[in-house]
DNA sequence: CTAGGGTTAG
């Protein structure tokens, strides 16, 4: 807050004690000129000016009205403002800018130019001009500005000072090359106005604007700008702050502080430049450092300094270094001062809720008088980080004005949280809502795509994010990455990634687990050399979904030398998800005692996940006593979770146990756990078609059954035998031979044979894990059938081809 | 009445 005034500013005193029931036009100018002197909090009072006026009877006219406009405008009270001019007659061009300048500020630059046309010429002066050129500027429209300057010029108004740092500032919108600028400082030079302050300075800025395109060297074009700073005759507060967070925007912190100590009376403004560069670097403490100096040089903070500060904490979870800070300014600020600062109100929410304290972040939300977007978006976001979606809903509901940003975070919080049609459904809403989503939405909406495994729809997306120019987008290249690996296509998947034009450890760790979920463990595992090649920190993810690429790939002793560089070479400690992918890499390659002896050195207790390890490794090696231990935990922990019942069913069964199926199916019954029916669904035609087990509500399904059957007899020749063991109640072999034949992946793959061209690849999706027979059964088909058939099942894929499958039988 | 610098939401 610049220049905020004293406290007894908020109160009617100033104008009480002044009072005077026959004050005069000029006592009331005065009185206002005051008001404008002592800065922005002050305009707030036009109103009671204005009483004041209208109690004595006190018309105001020309330039008090004008005045009286421009404080209503300035305090947010434009509608109000909007009606004292109508009541003008004939509004001179002071009160006519006035109101362009408000207009421009509210970001209706459609309004603003209607005033403006409406403007006799003979009225028209060149400041009328000036605030018009700079509205456009102001809200983007930099070719229009030029437009309108050089209307200007030929209908003979003189551009002043204001008129050149505008017009230098709306070419800066477009100007993006070395060329531009070299050109422009000639106009500026030709013209004259070289050796004005702010026109120089709009001049650095423009360099420094040029010197962050793609399309010209950042470093030569800073060069220039530093040569025009240090030849000003005059150089202004704000031609040092230019030249520092041009620095700071480039990225060369080095030379911004280099400036920066050279200073002799350092801003606020230049120290904020500062801090903010060092926020965006992450080098907290270097921000710490310069909040502290700012501190014992006895100067003020204000609330750039604060979010600032505060948002270098959320990004690094700092949570008790941003508490004492909001501490700290709870202290030092005066109260009225308080509901000025929604910005640090709105830190603080980001803050609280990046250090999980979501009630905190809601109780800073409820204590903002007047909330603004910002606000209410990141509580929202708060919310859906929390996966408290039902209450991310009711606040997007609440929300009388919503951005791009709003919906994108319920768009990607849906998607996150694995309710793809919810997201989509909001991707659509926010289209015909009239706002155009930004790569973030799409991102939102082919993660979607990923978690419905709805391959026609990514690739839709795909294309009009081609279309609207977002295909170089870090986070909707990521989000391609994953929508193609998970929907079956691993070669568009690594298109995407090879096109990319610049990568995160995002890109790698999804690239890396693309291989790994296909089976590709070797190009996994160099994708992870590569990452580190390029000089790319793998983190947490990374390692998970290594260790689940060489667990699928049966990589074991790659897998372990791995998890132990982690915490040596990489400084990450492993947590208890990547402990479970040890204990299921080990359990995979037969070495039970091994996994078993993890689970008692690890230095945690083991939770549900370290047990299901052990489990289904016990089940896949026939291990009974530890299987039933693990599965004991597991019944402790997590009772109502079916997984535990069907692999412990599953391990006895395929011993031929049958007492003992029994008896974990009445557990089942007793505890009330429900088996989750195993669903299968594929894409025909850009619809989805599912299949449940012993399907009975698919239109075609009857059709299914008898090609199905068919083909059983087909395979049975190429000596395909069905292995009942997989069957689990115990029944006649007969049945059970029927039984298999009613699973929801066979009726889904026959389906794609019956419906899709020939050639083409069948591509199917199942909720839960692939059962044996079925996996065995689809080989003989893909080889009878002479079709590629790719599964992607609860936990992996499974290419089929010519008989084989790309798991090596190792899932 | 008009210009140019620093902040917060994914």
């Amino acid at each position: 807050m610049k220049n905020a005034a004293p406290n007894s500013f908020y109160s009617h005193q100033y104008f009480r004690r002044t009072a005077d029931i026959s004050a005069t036009a000029n006592q009331y100018a005065a009185k206002l000129q005051l008001c404008f002197q002592r800065g922005p909090p002050v305009y707030a009072l036009a109103p009671a000016v204005h009483a004041h006026m209208i109690a004595s009877g006190f018309i105001p006219r020309g330039h008090i009205l004008n005045r009286l406009i421009d404080f209503y405008c300035k305090s947010s009270n434009f509608n109000y403002a909007k009606r004292l001019f109508d009541e003008i007659p004939q509004p001179d061009v002071v009160a006519r800018t006035t109101l362009i300048a408000a207009y421009s500020a509210s970001g209706k630059p459609k309004m603003a130019r209607e005033i403006f046309d409406k403007t006799p010429l003979r009225i028209r002066d060149t400041v009328c001009y000036n605030s018009m050129i700079t509205c456009y500027s102001h809200n983007n429209d930099g070719h229009a500005a030029i437009r309108l300057f050089n209307e200007m010029r030929q209908k003979g108004f003189r551009p002043d000072n204001f008129t050149y740092t505008s017009v230098l500032g709306a070419l800066a919108l477009v100007a993006d090359h070395e060329r531009h600028c070299q050109q422009l400082h000639c106009a500026v030079v030709k013209s004259g106005a070289a050796s004005i302050t702010s026109v120089v300075n709009a001049l650095i800025s423009l360099y420094v604007k040029c010197a962050l395109s793609p399309f010209s060297s950042s470093s030569s074009l800073m060069a220039s700008a530093r040569e025009l700073f240090d030849e000003m005759l005059e150089k202004d507060e704000l031609s040092w702050t230019t030249i520092i967070t041009g620095y700071v925007k480039n990225e060369d912190l080095d030379a911004a502080r280099e400036v920066f100590d050279g200073m002799d009376e350092k801003l606020v403004v230049a120290w904020n430049a500062m801090i903010s560069g060092y926020v965006q670097k992450g080098m907290v403490f270097a921000v710490f450092e310069m909040f502290r100096k700012m501190h014992s040089l006895g100067i003020k903070h204000d609330d750039f300094t604060y979010t600032n500060v505060l948002s270098a904490c959320a990004d690094a979870e700092l949570f008790l270094h941003g508490k004492q800070v909001h501490a700290y300014i709870l202290r030092t600020e005066a109260k009225p001062a308080r509901d000025f600062m929604i910005s640090v109100n709105n830190a603080l929410i980001t803050l609280y809720w990046k250090c999980g304290k979501i009630d905190q972040a809601r109780s800073i939300f409820d204590s903002i008088c007047t909330k603004d977007l910002i606000s209410w978006n990141a509580i929202l976001s708060a919310y859906v980080s929390a996966g408290r979606i039902h209450e991310a809903r009711s606040i997007f509901d609440q929300m009388s004005e919503k951005n791009m940003l709003s919906w994108t975070v319920m768009i990607s919080g849906l998607a996150q949280h694995g309710l793809g049609e919810e997201a989509l459904k909001f991707f659509n809403k926010m289209k015909s809502s009239g706002l155009e989503p930004c790569d973030y939405a799409f991102s939102g909406a082919i993660t979607s795509c990923a978690v419905l495994a709805a391959l026609e729809q990514g690739r839709q997306l795909h294309a009009q994010l081609i279309r609207l120019g977002f295909d170089s987008s870090l986070s909707a290249g990521n989000a391609l990455i994953t929508m193609y690996s998970r929907c079956g296509v691993l070669d568009a998947a690594r298109n995407v990634f090879l096109t990319m034009p610049c990568l995160d450890s995002v890109s790698w760790n999804a690239m890396i687990a693309a291989f790994g979920q296909h089976g590709h463990g070797a190009e996994a595992l160099e994708h992870f050399e590569y990452m580190l090649e390029e000089q790319i920190l793998p983190d947490r993810i990374t390692f998970l979904t290594v260790l689940s690429a060489c667990s699928h790939a049966g990589l074991v002793e790659e897998g372990q030398n791995y998890f132990n560089s982690m915490e040596k070479v990489y400084g990450i400690t492993p947590g208890e998800d990547h402990y479970a992918r040890l204990i299921d890499l080990l359990c995979r390659a037969g070495k039970l005692m091994e996994a078993k002896n993890v689970t008692q050195t690890m230095p945690f207790q083991p939770g549900a996940p370290i047990w299901e390890a052990l489990l289904a490794g016990c089940r896949l090696h026939g291990d009974m006593d530890l299987g039933v231990y693990a599965a004991e935990q597991l019944f402790e922990m997590i009772p109502q979770h079916d997984g535990t019942y069907i692999l412990l069913a599953n391990m006895f069964a395929s011993a031929g146990r049958w007492g003992e199926v029994a008896m974990v199916r009445k557990f089942m019954r007793d505890r009330g756990v429900k088996k989750e029916p195993g669903c299968s669904w594929l894409e025909v035609e850009n619809k989805v078609h599912v299949f449940l087990v012993d399907d009975t509500v698919h239109p075609e399904v009857q059709a299914v059954y008898s090609y199905l059957k068919e083909l059983v007899l087909k395979l049975r020749k190429l000596g395909y035998v069905p292995d009942t063991k997989y069957v689990l109640h115990d029944m006649e072999s007969e049945q059970k031979e029927h039984a298999l034949s009613t699973h929801s992946e066979k009726l889904a793959v026959v389906y794609g044979l019956l419906k899709l061209p020939r050639g083409a690849t069948i591509r199917i999706f199942k909720n839960l894990r692939i059962c044996g027979d079925c996996h065995n059964a689809i080989k003989f088909m893909s080889k009878a059938e002479a079709r590629e058939i790719i599964v992607r099942d609860g936990k992996r894929f499974h290419h089929f081809k010519d008989g084989e499958c790309s798991c090596g039988n190792y899932w």
